[in-house]
DNA sequence: CCATAGTTTGATCAAATGGTCAAGAAAATG
DNA sequence: CATTTTCTTGACCATTTGATCAAACTATGG
């Protein structure tokens, strides 16, 4: 899309696409799909439903592009794990890849989150097919890893859950953490004491022994 | 409304509350508290809404009832964290026992992962009340391990955090992980698999060193 | 400054939803 | 077995919700 294809957007409708998409997210990470409703949606874009719906058919075409929208950036870290790398450096940079997304943009790993909760009804079809392929893909990864004795041994995909827990954690589990921490632990402060802890324990523990 | 003590429940009323209590759990669990319909808890308990209706108030005293529930059993573990035993064996039974849970009640998982994602609106008082002093004394324990030589240096509510994200996620995101692993991934076997990578990798990494 | 394409909204609709109520059916009680 | 209490439900109600539409408004290119 740019200024000589066939189909150029105008100004309008890629602001209000942005912006509905950003309230979209606001909403639909917190409730859920079943739990949203297009007026929540509409009233923080800051626009009528009616004129929501302009430019999104449906509450769930919405849903479908926030949804598509995050899910790229949030599975694309696993992609750039190097096997040729030093395999405690390649995972202690995952950790970090994985923790600074849920620190930057926690919404979308609670919609993420949302979703599986509720079944994955919408992306069934990438968990299994995509998503899968990687994740076998990097399994065998580790598991080189393993037989070379650079890594402890472990189940290559408990190891990638496990990864996947504990940096998601933060961004899922918001609520509980500021509520035992109390309210002053926010900042980046807290995000660093995070990052440090899960990457001594989980590079610790992952030694070749 | 008695024979002996003052409010005696009636057999019909004991068992309909139960009924409600699981299928509410069941929908609760699934579509968090705004994506849930009475109708449906009232399908899934084989009974008419207003049937329904006349053993619980309205929609949010079934949350209510069902939350609070379910809670206790899920935070109960915590509390076994001995202080006098030996820290490693503490935490590896503790894994095991958040594991249990997992396998044995996800849906009470899931129940709780909706709350939280959704800012935590009925269960904020809890989590930093009754639950942030247990972490704090838990907490306590743990720095004191620490400070023995007992246990690797690491922030002790962030290793709890850790621990909470590790085993809960298995309830939590069951969804994907079967869709990784495939449908056969099913039973007891994969949650062996899950409780000794995570017990291995996270004893080890807490080896002190 | 007109014409066309793009944008916005008030009014409206059918379906879904949380909840009520009166009246009937079943249990318990004496 | 008569009566009182508990339980159950069909019918109903007010709101909410997802979605539509015609009419009005605005941007923009010629």
């Amino acid at each position: 899309m740019s200024t000589t294809g066939k189909s150029r957007k105008s100004r309008i409708k890629t602001i209000n696409e942005g912006l509905i998409l950003e309230a979209a997210l606001d909403v639909f990470s917190r409730y859920g799909f079943r739990g949203t409703t297009v007026d929540q949606i509409a009233a923080r874009a800051e626009m009528s439903k009616p004129n929501l719906l302009y430019y999104f058919k449906s509450k769930e075409d919405i849903y479908e592009a926030v949804l598509e929208k995050t899910l790229a950036e949030w599975l694309a870290p696993l992609t750039d794990l190097d096997a040729e790398g030093e395999p405690l450096d390649e995972i202690r940079k995952y950790i970090a890849a994985k923790i600074a997304l849920s620190e930057r943009n926690p919404k979308a790993s609670r919609l993420f989150a949302n979703e599986i909760l509720q079944g994955a009804p919408s992306v069934a079809s990438v968990l299994s097919g995509p998503l899968r392929k990687i994740v076998d893909r990097k399994a065998k990864t580790i598991r080189a890893w393993i037989a070379q004795g650079r890594l402890a041994r472990v189940d290559p995909y408990h190891l990638i859950f496990m990864i996947w827990a504990v940096t998601q954690h933060y961004a899922d589990f918001e609520a509980q953490i500021r509520a035992v921490l109390g309210e002053g632990a926010t900042g980046r402060k807290h995000f660093d004491i995070a990052e440090q802890t899960v990457t001594t324990v989980l590079i610790e523990g992952l030694r070749p022994r």
